[in-house]
DNA sequence: ATGAAAGCGCTAACAA
DNA sequence: TTGTTAGCGCTTTCAT
């Protein structure tokens, strides 16, 4: 028995090469009896498929550790990686000096070793996706990413959606007066969630008042000032804002949502829980992870099909613990 | 320039095999320039290491998603992984239908796709680990694992020790009528508690007392029974089992620890946390998943090399929160 | 100091 | 229906 029949037996092909049913009985039974295994390597040196699927995390600490933001995304991914039968390659090896992780170290990427990865975390850095993308490596990226040049794929919360829907809950509720918090660095989600904001706003035909600060500067003399525009309401871009906003409500015996009704579009960034619960938009984080996965797996499986590959998952609603309707005219 | 040149350069053989600084210079800058990267599989086809640690788990869900037992285990296999510099493969993709997953499924192992692994979980089929160990195949075991025939490596918590301190810290309160309370079903862990148990009787010279009993068995009327032996003290395997004493003791009218002392030697199996703070032994969990890739990683780099390579690492002792002295007899 | 060549285990096209 | 063979990309020994 040749080694070609006993590839074709292995990789189930016994029908279309015409091996004997008496030949496949012994090619199995042998294998079983030898205890043999095909050898990886050289199966993808051939150019087969691994069905392994990378992921990398630019944050230095791996999710799995962490109970935050990333968590939640690994978990869909792994939940996601069981079904369509793939393992899972964590890059845990990319730790740079400075703590960050590289995708191209001293060209050694580390990457070809899966089929192709899924892709976590905020980098400011594009140059490396366009790089990767140029080389034609199958990635997804968690959240969206728009590398200029390049048109890669991705998978993310539809944070606009959700931003213009808490606008309109807050219309619903009879506030006319909606103020956008937010940090003002540049992001793709922060700049989402503030188009969300100005199309809601819009629609509803309320002016936009978008108060772009840096939580550090987030003080009651801030907040004096941001009153002073006559707002009803915020939206804040992540819990943090809201409580350091309920801070200052406080200290000006304002109460939430009696005087000012808040909604937070993200929930913790990192660290501990907040204290105190708020009206949040829920982002569809396992969701997001699995589609990212099953996306990854339908690009593997089928290369040059063109393919919707930028996928917005919808956000489920906050609910209505800290809305109320403004308070009257004083 | 000859790939021979090349594939010295890309290994750091430069000076060993003599290349010229000057044609070492040529080569890293045609690589940069190229975007060259080597290929893994090409590479481990020739015998090197691919520096890739598998992670295979015998339960059906994988440890990301979980907020339990081994969950913890994994988070220090991951922060070892990032200090030895290895990537770490998960064998999501090793989901039997039963929903228990499987080293060896009609011949094609997985695991060959990393240069070793970290197996974790409650098997009572020691015949894979059997069969793994005959192959030569480098693996660790999460916990202590006996395996007839075999000698494997493991590293887990010293349950022995801890449960023989757990006698010695009621005696010292002056308990002389110290019972174990565990699982009938052998298993290793379970061996180890009951052993140092039996161990710690000895050392104080008190007669040891097991009382093997399935956690839905654990009856106010079982309790009677176990409390007519005279006992002052219970040393229980988990805190679930704590936790059906103290259904029994509140029917019982008895409070604990005022009447009864109970150690618990480990914390949740599974599911939610406990409602109820016990004096507990705390298992090492981090430090075991540390150790155990640490080992593994010192097996990998020196195959032949005899070493320790079943680990006991310490647990840490429970707090007296619920351990007193024995009530005055009656 | 550099090049030539064998061979790792596998798959697939082709030959018998 | 089965066997032969080239070659995937790399490392390493030996020759130059």
């Amino acid at each position: 028995v040749s080694r070609a029949v006993v590839s074709a037996v292995i990789n189930d092909r016994a029908r279309t090469q015409r091996i004997s049913a008496e030949t496949e009985q012994r090619v199995r039974a042998s294998v079983r009896q030898l205890g043999y295994v095909v050898n990886l390597a050289a199966r993808s040196l051939k150019g087969k498929r691994k069905r392994i699927l990378g992921v990398h995390t630019f944050e230095s600490v791996f999710p799995i550790a962490r109970r935050d933001f990333y968590h939640e995304f690994l978990t869909g991914i792994e939940e996601q990686a069981v079904v369509e039968g793939h393992d899972l390659l964590l890059f845990t090896s990319a730790e740079g000096s400075d703590g960050r992780r590289k995708l191209y170290s001293d060209g050694s990427n580390r990457l070809n070793a899966a089929d192709g990865a899924v892709l976590l975390g905020v980098t400011e850095d594009h140059s490396d996706l366009f790089q990767l993308s140029q080389d034609g490596y199958p990635f997804v990226y968690i959240g969206r990413r728009d590398v200029h040049g390049a048109d890669i794929a991705w998978v993310g919360p539809d944070y606009a959606t959700a931003s213009q829907d808490a606008v309109a809950r807050l219309v619903a509720h009879g506030h006319r007066r909606i103020a956008y918090v937010g940090y003002p660095q540049h992001q793709e989600a922060r700049a989402d969630r503030e188009t969300g904001y100005r199309t809601g706003c819009r629609i509803a035909g309320i002016p936009p008042l978008a108060l772009l600060v840096n939580l550090e500067d987030l003080s009651p003399e801030w907040f004096d000032l941001a009153l002073a525009t006559g707002v009803t309401a915020l939206i804040v871009e992540l819990e943090s804002f809201a409580n350091r906003i309920a801070e200052c409500a406080g200290a000006r015996h304002l109460s939430i949502p009696a005087d000012l009704s808040v909604v937070a579009l993200g929930d913790i960034e990192s660290g501990p829980a907040t204290d105190r619960k708020w009206s949040c938009v829920g982002l569809p984080r396992r969701t997001v992870g699995r589609q990212a996965v099953s996306l990854l797996v339908t690009m593997l499986d089928a290369p040059d099909v063109p393919r919707e590959h930028q996928i917005r998952v919808p956000c489920t609603p906050p609910d209505e613990s800290t809305i109320a309707s403004p308070a009257a005219a004083p």
